[in-house]
Formats: C-alpha cells, sequence, structure tokens
DNA sequence: ACATAGTTGGAATGTCAATTCCAACTTTGG
DNA sequence: CCAAAGTTGGAATTGACATTCCAACTATGT
C-alpha cells in the first residue's frame, strides 16, 4: 500500500499532517460510499458531501475518479484482511476454519445481509472494465487466500491432513464458496446460503482428515 | 415471463408483429452490453447504437431504464437455463453433475475468462440498489438451484445418495460455488478456480454416495 | 520570518445521460 | 376503407457528473 502509484511517473508528493488525515477520510468515506451503491454509483459529489470535503482535494490527492478507485480497494483489503486477524493467522485446524467462517455469517446477520463481500461486490463491478483495478483486485485475493492455503498446509506438514489433499485448490474452493455464499445470502437477505455453502467445503476438507 | 408488469398497474399493450421484434432486440442488446458493462455502465444512448432503435422506442417498450434493466434479468434468467437443458433436468448422477460443471468452465475458457455469470454479475450489482430487481434475481437463481435439488433428490430417492444428505443445502452449495467460483476465475482469468470450488463440492456430494 | 511546497474552497466548463414531446407513419379490427 | 391503436424518429429539456482552474490559505524547513 503506498502513497500513489499511476501510470505514468512515480509522481511522489509530501503529505502534511492534515493532508494525511484529509486523504484517508476521503478513502474511507469512498470505501463505505462504494461498499453500498458500487463503484459506478457513487459520485465525486457524492464522497464530497460525505467526507466533507471539496472537490479539488479529492483530485489532488488521487488524480482521477479511478485512482480513488484504486485506492479504496487497497484499503478495503487492508482492512478486511486487518479486521480478521489474528484469526486468519491460525487457520490450522477445522475448528479454527469454522469459527473464522461463523465470524463472517454473523457479520452478515448483523447487517441484515445487505451488501456482500467489500472486495467481491468490487471484483464483480471491476474486473471486466477495468485493468488496473483487476490486477488489484488479484492481489487482494490472493492476499487473502494465502493464510487459508498457509493453514492448510501446516495442518498436512503436521499429518492432520492427508498428503494427497490439495491443499491450494481447497483454500481457492473455500474462498470461492466464501464468495458465492455471500452474494446468494446478499440477494436471498438470509445468510443460510453462505452457511451451507461453507458447510459444505468444510465438510469436505474435513474428510481429508487423517483419523 | 409476462410483457410487462410495473408498479402502479397491469398496463397491458397489445403488440404487433413488429413490435415484439424491436422489443426482444432491445432486451437482447442491453443484456448484450449489460453483461459486458454492468446495468450502470450501459446508457440507453448504448443500447440505441447497438441495437439500431430510436430512444422512443425504447421507452414506449418499458417505460424507463429500470424497467428494461428488470426485463434483462428475465431474458438472462430465461436464455441460461434454456442453454443449459436437457442437461439441467437430468442432474441425477454424479457424471451428470460433473459434464454440467464442465460445460460452464470450457465457455468461461472459450470467451477467455472475461465476464463473469450473466445472472451472478448482474446480481452483485443490482441487489442493494434496485428492490424489484433483487426480488426478480431471487426468483432467478431459484429456478435454477431447483433442477439441482431435484435432480440430487432423485438420487436419494433412488437410493443412490445418503438419507442423511441434504439435497437442498447440497444444491446451493454447489451453486454458490459456481458463483464464487466464477467471479474468482473472472478476476483471475483462469478457470481453474472455478474447477477446483466445483470440483470440491462435488466430490463432497459424491462422499454422500451410499456403496 | 521568509520562501517553498502542500492544502483548500468554490466557481466554471464541457460532456453525456435519462427522459419527455410531438408529429408522422403503419398496422389492425370492423 | 376508416378509425383507433401501436410504432417510430428526432429534437428538446433538464440535471448530474467528472474534471479543471485559480486564487487564497497554511504548514515546514532554514
Amino acid at each position: 500500500m503506498d502513497t500513489s502509484v499511476k501510470a505514468g511517473g512515480p509522481e511522489r508528493q509530501r503529505l502534511t499532517k492534515g493532508g494525511r488525515r484529509t486523504r484517508e477520510r476521503i478513502i474511507e468515506t469512498a470505501a463505505e460510499l462504494m461498499f453500498h451503491r458500487g463503484a459506478r454509483g457513487t459520485s465525486i459529489p457524492d464522497i464530497q458531501a460525505a467526507a466533507g470535503v471539496s472537490a479539488s482535494q479529492i483530485y489532488h490527492y488521487f488524480g482521477d475518479k479511478q485512482g480513488l478507485v484504486l485506492a479504496v480497494i487497497d484499503h478495503q483489503t487492508d482492512t478486511q484482511l486487518a479486521r480478521q486477524r489474528p484469526l486468519l493467522d491460525s487457520l490450522d485446524s477445522i475448528e479454527a476454519l469454522r469459527e473464522w467462517c461463523d465470524g463472517a455469517a454473523s457479520r452478515q446477520d448483523d447487517r441484515g445481509c445487505e451488501g456482500g463481500c467489500e472486495i467481491g461486490s468490487l471484483a464483480s463491478e471491476l474486473a471486466d472494465s477495468d485493468q488496473s483495478a483487476r490486477t488489484r483486485l488479484v492481489s487482494a485475493f490472493d492476499r487473502w487466500e494465502g493464510p487459508i492455503r498457509s493453514g492448510l498446509a501446516r495442518m498436512q506438514a503436521r499429518g492432520e491432513l492427508s498428503e494427497h489433499a490439495d491443499t491450494a485448490a481447497l483454500a481457492t474452493a473455500l474462498l470461492a464458496a466464501i464468495q458465492g455464499g455471500m452474494l446468494l445470502s446478499q440477494v436471498r437477505r438470509s445468510s443460510t446460503a453462505y452457511r451451507q455453502a461453507v458447510s459444505a467445503v468444510l465438510d469436505h476438507i474435513e474428510s481429508h482428515l487423517v483419523r
């Protein structure tokens, strides 16, 4: 997560203390709005009003709307991963995996199943229309999937998981179940689909347990 | 799929032969554009140009853009389900399920993994912003999940699937794996994630086979 | 304290989208 | 064939949005 890397030049800029705060406030506000209304559905004037900043501030810190969207992607990735720690770093038992997945289910219920996954929603909206956004989303999903795979790999290294299990594939499958489950839950306004989707994959993983 | 049901009144209208054709052409064109650019990313002028119609025609047949979006949702649902038949109606063996899922994977590869699921993409974009769209998407997913569940139920009725298996939950899990797998594949531009996601759930279903 | 660089407000610009209007044209039922 | 209803073209309207400009203000380092 760097200050600003855009096509063309490094274009580094020093930020003053207040400037950093303004920049953060813009990103957080934009992230919140875009989560509910999508990136395309969120206008610069919307963000101006919600964050209490002027247009020039947004363009000063992000260049253009796409620049802001990219910053939002990175911010959501950092934020969501941070929120899931430390659980995310110890997914090396079925119990830990279940507990972790369950946390997301409760969170989904708490918000009435409105809104899907902070990253998945952006991914669906931007994957085909913004090449640089897609690239960042690839790394967002990689950063998310990594800890899952690591946890499974540790289980396997310890001999708890069958050596025939493809931990990378299982990690991908679990992430996909989370994404698909979230989407169905968002549409149906019930976390049931998410729970069933995740549960199926977890059961499958469990079937690879040794003993 | 009826002619036009919008909030307010039935507002039925007779369509002439040419009118029906124009209406269809608009829907198909809009569906195609919205699949690639999203509903919000597709403007009426875009559709006018691509379908070779005037603005008044679009507003004459659909009232407003939201009306067109609703028609597109129904059209995509009908089209996708029709395309998957007759396979969709005989998902009562592991082989049939695998073959069916594999078809989608090949299709995804053929288009270079650009674009996700015709229905899922719309769902992600519209679920939170358009209540009537969400309602139709609920039924779209139901119409899709139904045949999967029926197939599993038949297997169970025949005694091929354990009586302890929750066929409804398994059907939901498979649909979720398809959705999540599609999304990851779309972002990564590789069908691998889709294949792994689906494969995990199919293996899980297979574990419920009797014998 | 001074100069430089970063920050902010707010108006102005240009583009484009959604929607409305209305007049002209065509099909259909009787 | 006539009237009613359906269809179409194209211009006009209104509003919003992304972006630019520039002048004024503030912090920072020396």
